[in-house]
DNA sequence: AAATAAGGTCACCAGGTCAG
DNA sequence: CTGACCTGGTGACCTTATTT
């Protein structure tokens, strides 16, 4: 129980934790110092970090991110649950969702020395996880694979990052369009999604959904209850989707299976013009054929069109709704024919062998699938991001976190141990609770992840565990500061690196910097760090 | 077998070419240069071209339309085939159809010096055709007449076109309905669309497909029995329809014969009113009889009503609908009487030289004949060609094909012969495989064209075979980008007017460029397009 | 009984609305 | 101007009626 436990930074990487199992039990673990990152060493860190010894050392309080199975269905919402421990008995475990504040009952999660659970199996409570560099894949590694199972995507998703990554300015992606923003990330939103996608028409439409709902309007006699049965796979009404940005934690529960908008990847509403299409979409391109338009764009026509900037430039809005192939004289009335299904099932495109005449469709619908995986993370990671290039303008500077009032005497250095604890436990509780809202973004970004969803629940909580400290870190690494030392986090609280010092190992914090620097330089915008984060998911 | 053959341009105009008789069968001829078009010289061509040497001197390989009969016949379906042959023994022979990917039996179709052969026999294998300008009508002509017999057609289908052809915008059918669309292409953003009828994007309901899906599913009582026994022409269900666009290759097979409704021309459900029509007119006939009708149109009051736009005036719409002869009191109960087929239409206008009193009526008849004629044309041409006004936006242009890496270094001009060799091979498989699509499109749209399914296999078979090259090459004209001296094929693929060199002859190479360039300043919309393929066939 | 069409159903969408 | 929501169709299917 004693803070004192292990010696914090000499310790090897088996990151050590406790779990609270009520108000007031005991770990048994060392208490000093588990990440609240989950694990220590990543490959981020290990591989560019400076100081080039494997174990991270870093140590501190543990996330535990047991019950997140429970988020991850979407239909067990009321009871997930997600806190974060770090074995010390204060009441510091923060739920960011109020749903979701349960405390663990008084089984699973007790994640010391995870190591071996890791690389066992998915299910366990909580996960720890391994060292670092050289990491052995996961069982469910099997699977990750599938994933991002669009048959292009296996093959295009790492060739369209790596470039991306690679160059530090502009990058093409598989369709030959810029990823990448003009400046850095100043230009907002300007980013440019060049030239046109390429027709998607493929549509179809998109699943059916069954259930029976009665809704019996008569043409002819008087109607009425308008109480529709949602059968297509649209058909949403609700979607209160991320809405309005800042909000740290994101807090929906999207029933739907959520269909991308051709255009904007925003919720789809429905077919329309021949296209899956939102209301927004919808309403702009019938307005845009009724009146005369002339739209005009102010920046070099490339504009990329998404849910949060579909509104900046309405010429390549336009622009993009012709190209997925909105037409007036593409509307089908009427209920849609039974034939439907969602037949793009992947496994298809195994049949490359085939004739090659259909290659060239074969490709296309390969490059079209490819863009929508990009959209979708993109947008789920606009959604479930907090700091984007727009969010972060948003951002004012707190000096300290008035949580707990940690200050640093400036002329002191030298602290007893028994402060050095205080001053450690005092700024993890500020830590978890600044991290812990991350969580569930990851989480939410995760399940709307092109095909994540289809994996078992295991899976995914396995691929969560382990991805979700470097997805944070790479998330976080634009908010470091280096010229002040200092991160900022999502709702402007300002951290400094001698702060971060007191509960990680200074290596350790050397090493983020270092790692988030770096990362920094690749000046990637929204998009590409969505699709990395998306990747590092995967691979986890 | 082997490529060296005979040399390669100088040849005379005798296109030349083999065919697999299995995966690796040889052909006597000459392997090195048959024109994948079918033949060189066209009448489009030889009256235009700049060089007015007689001698396409184009060659190539050959596009091998044989056993199109198969595909002509909508019950053979199964055992339609139709590959190209260059000649060589790769495995370039594409079949458009997964349906038709059996490659000749090892009968038939050789298509060597097909000079006599097609001025000769029709029912012969592979057609390999004439030479060029001042071509003899081929034996089957006398037939022709008859393919758009309508009687009134043959007086007034050229007249239309011709009028069509005269005037680059605006154009008036029999009928006074317009048949132009607003701008031309261009258009892009800025309006796109005018006014009314500029038919595109089929979409709709028309291509079939699909295996039988039996689906009922009644409400009420156990149902039963989708062994429906399609007695009658009509009778659907299975309607797998075109669904989305952009297809290359009109992928469906219809089993029906495609009776088109009189009143939109979608495929019609059987007889309703009265009058052949389809589920949507049946049921906004009804509705508009149910209830009072008080539609108004927003124009003159002349719209066209084809199944592209059939919502947008109600007004305009039931007016076809009584125009047509639908009414509450022509209703026919039961099993259809005894005689059936399809006689009827003509029969109507056959009373042309009626009487004086009936005149009016006669004149009527007459007319409607032609717009159903025209209907009907434009239709299948908007479903069975994928280079249409709307399809065209859809289509992002793509660097070079992926499928055969051809690139001709910039700055190397002199190939050696066997360099030009293997370009010219590699070169011709990549046309294979773009133009292979096409010719099941010409089939299928061949097929829907008025009467031309009445005509024995054998004067199908030829006038395809004589017509293809044309219609393709109307087709294809608004696609060649003058500006970039490149044509752009319906999958975006880009080939270079320089690769085309490659393969054909330069003079055949600016002889198309020029024709195309021409037929382009007539500004044709879809549907005369679409008129003007069918006279081409017709008068094959 | 089989075939076939009228009529009913109701999933679905174009347009219009109107607060934001 | 935008887009969530509502209204009035629309047409693919299905049930019922009629005729052979
Ligand atoms: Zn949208
Ligand atoms: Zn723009
Ligand atoms: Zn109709
Ligand atoms: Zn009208």
């Amino acid at each position: 129980m004693e803070p004192s436990g292990s010696g914090g930074t000499g310790q090897p990487l088996a990151s050590t934790s406790g779990y609270r199992a009520g108000p007031s039990s005991s770990s048994g673990g060392s208490s000093s110092s588990a990440l609240p990152l989950g694990h220590v060493g990543s490959r981020l860190l290990s591989s560019t970090g400076p100081s080039g010894e494997p174990g991270g050392t870093g140590s501190g309080p543990s996330v535990s991110v047991s019950s997140l199975s429970g988020r991850l269905n979407t239909a067990s919402e009321a009871s997930a649950s997600l806190t974060l421990s770090h074995g010390l008995n204060t009441n510091s475990s923060v739920a960011p969702h109020p749903a979701s504040t349960s405390y663990f009952p008084s089984s699973s999660s007790s994640f010391l020395g995870q190591q071996a659970e890791y690389s066992g199996g998915s299910s366990g409570g909580g996960v720890m996880v391994p060292q670092h560099q050289a990491r052995p894949r996961p069982p469910s590694g099997c699977v990750v694979s599938s994933i991002l199972s669009s048959p292009a995507l296996s093959l295009s998703i790492p060739g369209s990052s790596s470039a991306g990554l690679a160059s530090p300015s502009t990058t093409t992606g598989p369709l030959g369009q810029h990823l990448s923003v003009p400046g850095s990330s100043s230009a907002g939103l300007a980013s440019p999604y060049g030239s046109m996608p390429s027709p998607s028409t493929t549509t179809g439409p998109l699943g059916e959904g069954g259930g029976g709902g009665p809704s019996g309007i008569s043409t002819t006699s008087a109607s009425v209850s308008p109480s529709h049965g949602q059968q297509s796979g649209f058909r949403d009404t609700s979607g209160s989707d991320a809405e309005k940005v800042q909000q740290p934690a994101d807090s929906n529960s999207p029933k739907q299976p959520f269909v991308p908008c051709k255009v904007c990847g925003d919720r789809a509403s429905g077919y329309h013009y021949g296209v899956t299409s939102c209301e927004g979409c919808k309403g702009f391109f019938r307005r845009s054929i009724q009146k005369q338009i002339d739209y005009r764009c102010l920046r070099d026509g490339k504009c990329m069109v998404i849910r949060l900037n579909r509104n900046r430039c309405q010429y390549c809005r336009f622009k993009k709704c012709l190209a997925v192939g909105m037409s007036r004289d593409s509307v089908r009335y009427g209920r849609v024919p039974k034939r439907s299904k969602s037949v793009e099932d992947h496994s298809v495109s195994s049949t490359d062998s085939a004739s090659s005449s259909q290659d060239q469709l074969a490709l296309e619908n390969k490059q079209l699938a490819i863009y929508d995986v990009i959209l979708s993370i993109s947008q789920a990671h606009h959604s479930h991001c907090a700091i984007t290039e727009d969010k972060i303008k948003s951002i004012a500077r707190r000096p300290a976190t008035l949580m707990s009032k940690i200050h640093i005497p400036p002329g002191q250095i030298q602290f007893s141990n028994e402060e050095l604890e205080v001053q450690r436990l005092l700024m993890w509780q500020q830590l978890a609770t600044l991290i812990t809202p991350a969580i569930n973004s990851v989480v939410e970004f995760s399940k709307r992840v092109p095909n994540f969803s289809e994996l078992s629940q295991d899976d995914q909580l396995v691929l969560i565990k382990l991805g979700f400290f470097e997805i944070w870190l790479t998330r976080m690494a634009r908010m470091i500061d280096r010229d002040d030392n200092v991160v900022v986090f999502e709702d402007g609280s300002c951290i400094s690196r001698e702060e971060l010092a007191v509960v990680y190992s200074p290596d350790f914090v050397t090493s983020m910097f270092e790692v988030c620097s770096g990362f920094n330089m690749l000046n990637l915008n929204d998009t590409e760090i969505g699709l990395f984060t998306a990747i590092v998911l995967a691979t986890a």
